[in-house]
DNA sequence: AGCACGCCGACT
DNA sequence: GTCGGCGTGCTC
């Protein structure tokens, strides 16, 4: 028999099937299994995709599979999945199925963990002579034994006496298998099983055991006891359940709300596992000891068989699309996942997205509302504040004097606040004001980001970390003017203005490292009065009920980025944050501040509006044919050399107008340019944007592909994105 | 990716 | 005459 493997070279081109004999004496059917070839001269891994007798190519210059790797196939429906990706983006097969399997498991044998345990041989009775007359320790081992049966080598006794018995014959070693347990230090919080409200009674009835479904509803509707009774549901049929949620939101008080929940039956998958843990609980999964995966994006990925539901927390959000190679959208996958398991696929968001909510019109998706709390209470009042008025009023720092005496109020009250501010570090440039000079990165088209606390100018694009400035470099002159405030300046104006409260900061720089980010949380929850002040990673998955008051620092930062999607993500992020006051019986209320006050984002948002905001986003959308009235391809060619890259992403320009020459109707734009970050890590980047009406983007998807493909070279990166979260 | 093959310039 | 530059193409 003849296997078709695709074998694992490492960003290369090589993304062919070949074809390798199987040993005669194997008699499983090896599809999915990771195998070792033979490959040029060296030996290389890869998978198994495919079962054949007869092979196209020379038989006689077949090689045989050198080793099967036993337990770590992957299931049929993935190697589909894969193909499935490679077409619809463009990818290589082996990147696909990569991310299939976790990366420690490169390689020979497993990793599993194991735990040493030493226990009397069957036949030590007739060996106990053997024992030295002075070894009293080690006949204690043996006594020691007769009683418990079984001694690590942390039982207390010496690991000389141990190995001594092992030499003598007397006890045997004995190794298992340990599996980690991540999270098993977590406290547990009491999660039963809630009675629905009649909202939710009836979503969950709605739900049904397949078809695409949208749950919009607003902060506080308890959607995740709609989740989790939908997954218990889907387990008692005997079926398992993926559930996503956003890289941020796994803190430990949502994951223990699961495992408490579900026990043994979850598997937990995100990026703060440790790679053994990750293996173990991915194993879990594909031995069919844990039926639920609960992670973030790659979860998706979950080796699970026979699934009932896919749920999609926070539908909306950005974390959701693939941005690095292998790129990819989440819910494509969903969708595959779901119709090969014919299985329902569950989205859920306060704030959906235009493009989701457009399907729910189209009658693509069916949606299911849940307008009302189920605590009741309303939803905290949002008050917009003019900055500009506070300038003019004199007020040059970064809180309003409405803030401030909200501020007052909150911790006079003994309660804690939220700050909001998508932006971290202390300024966002520094600008000479004598000469103009700002300070950039050597090797990234980008201003640098003064960083306080640690004296450092940093670039938020490649890490790289200069000396901070104290005058121009340029004409020496120390009237630096800086730019826009970030997280670690707001921490230090707080300060001034309250010098008894306690702050915390919670953004990028202080979440690093292991454990800071719940770290962060714990301290803050336990001391009030107290602020937190931080980006995004405070506008989710966390509960504290003394919260009372959110202010968000400058609404307007997401409105600079020229992106179509801008709006709405400003509209997520605000109902987002805002939803952290008020969780409990205490009021809440959350101050906006913006510049642009007449924006209809704020009124929309300040009003809960999400209906009116999509009407009017979605006919913005129509007016000007962009997504869901188009779709946005772009083509990045990113390289050392610029001139190559130049003349490249020309050569596939050109080939692009050719396409575009016989299908004139189908291109609204097309263009090749600069990126606006003309470089990031050294490398030029240009790329060609285009703008396809809907009809038949898929025909020329595949045509700008085979573009790329031929313009392809050496030394220069391509790649093309489809409806790209960003264009910098 | 690796590695061989192959076709032109300057060296023991 | 040969050593070696890296452009091109193949790996079942």
């Amino acid at each position: 028999m003849i296997a078709e493997v695709i074998v694992e070279v490492l960003n290369s081109e090589v993304d062919k099937v070949f074809d390798y004999l199987i040993p005669k004496d194997e008699k499983r059917d090896i599809t999915g299994f990771r195998v070792l070839v033979p490959f040029g001269r060296r030996n290389v891994e890869g998978f198994v995709v495919g079962i054949k007798d007869r092979t196209e190519f020379d038989q006689s210059k077949l090689k045989e599979i050198s080793q099967i790797f036993g337990e770590q196939a992957i299931l049929p429906e993935m190697i589909e999945l894969a193909s499935f990706m490679q077409r619809k983006y463009n990818l290589k097969m082996v990147d696909c199925l990569r991310l299939f399997i976790p990366a420690q498991m490169r390689g020979e044998g497993d990793r599993y963990k194991r735990t040493t345990e030493y226990v009397l041989a069957e036949d030590y009775l007739t060996k106990l002579e053997k024992i030295g007359k002075n070894a009293k320790k080690q006949l204690e081992i043996v006594n020691f034994l007769k009683e418990k049966g079984a001694i690590s080598l942390k039982s207390g006794f010496s690991a000389s006496s141990i190995k001594r018995l092992k030499e003598l014959g007397i006890i045997e070693e004995k190794r298992e298998i340990a599996l980690r347990k991540p999270m098993e230090d977590v406290e547990l919080l009491q999660s039963n099983s809630r009675k629905l409200t009649s909202e939710q009674a009836l979503a969950l009835k709605k739900i049904g055991e397949s078809g695409t479904f949208l749950i919009h509803g607003v902060t506080g509707s308890g959607k995740t006891e709609v989740y989790m009774q939908i997954i218990s549901r889907e387990i008692k049929r005997g079926k398992s359940a993926i559930m996503l949620v956003p890289e941020i939101s796994l803190t430990p008080q949502a994951l223990s709300q699961f495992k408490s929940r579900f026990g043994e039956t979850v598997a937990i998958l995100h990026s703060g596992l440790s790679l053994g843990e990750r293996y173990d609980e991915w194993n879990r999964l594909l031995c069919g000891q844990a039926k639920i995966a609960l992670g973030a994006r790659s979860a998706i990925f979950a080796p699970l068989k026979n699934i009932g539901a896919i749920i999609i927390d926070e539908e909306h959000d950005g974390s959701y699309i693939s941005e690095s190679n292998p790129r990819y959208n989440t819910f494509d996958i969903a969708k595959f996942r779901a119709s090969y398991n014919n299985c329902s696929l569950i989205l859920g968001s306060a704030t959906p997205s235009v493009e989701t909510y457009y399907k729910v019109e189209t009658g693509e998706i069916n949606l299911i509302e849940l307008p009302t709390r189920v605590n009741k209470r309303p939803l905290p009042k949002i008050e917009i504040v003019d900055m500009l008025g506070e300038i003019r009023a004199g007020n040059t720092t970064v809180f309003s004097r409405r803030l401030i005496s909200k501020l007052e109020e909150c911790f006079n009250n003994k309660k804690q606040a939220i700050l909001f501010l998508n932006r971290r570090g202390y300024t966002s440039f520094m600008m000479c004001r004598e000469c103009g000079y700002v300070a950039k990165c050597g090797d990234c088209d980008v201003s640098l980001v003064y960083h306080k606390s640690e004296e450092k100018l940093v670039c938020h694009y490649c890490g790289k970390k200069y000396k901070a400035l104290t005058a121009c470099p340029e004409c020496g002159s120390t009237h630096i003017r800086q730019g826009a405030v970030g997280t670690e300046n707001v921490v230090m104006q707080f300060q001034k203005l309250f010098p008894n409260v306690p702050v915390f900061r919670m953004d990028n720089d202080t979440t690093r490292t292991k454990g800071a980010h719940q770290k962060i949380l714990s301290s803050f929850g336990k001391a009030k009065p107290a602020v937190l002040v931080g980006t995004q990673m405070v506008a989710k998955g966390h509960d504290f009920e003394d919260v009372t008051l959110v202010g968000i620092i400058d609404a307007d930062q997401g409105l600079y980025q020229s992106h179509y999607k801008s709006p709405e993500r400003t509209f997520a992020l605000i109902t987002q944050v805002a939803g952290r006051a008020g969780r409990s019986q205490f009021e809440g209320s959350v101050v906006l501040q913006t510049y642009s006050p007449k924006k209809y984002v704020y009124s929309f948002a300040a009003n809960y509006d999400y209906k009116g905001f999509y009407k009017r986003e979605i006919n913005l959308r129509k007016a000007t044919k962009f997504p869901p009235f188009s779709t946005i391809l772009r083509v990045m060619f990113s390289g050392e050399n610029e001139e190559l890259v130049k003349t490249q992403t020309k050569q596939c320009y050109d080939q692009i107008l050719e396409i575009r020459k016989d299908y004139p109707q189908d291109f609204i734009y097309l263009d090749a340019m600069k990126s606006p970050i003309s470089r990031i890590k050294q490398k030029f980047r240009y790329q060609i944007l285009m703008r396809i009406k809907q009809e038949n983007v898929e025909n020329i998807t595949q045509m700008v592909y085979n573009a790329c493909d031929n313009a392809r070279r050496r030394e220069v990166l391509c790649f093309v994105e489809i409806n790209p979260q960003s264009i910098s």
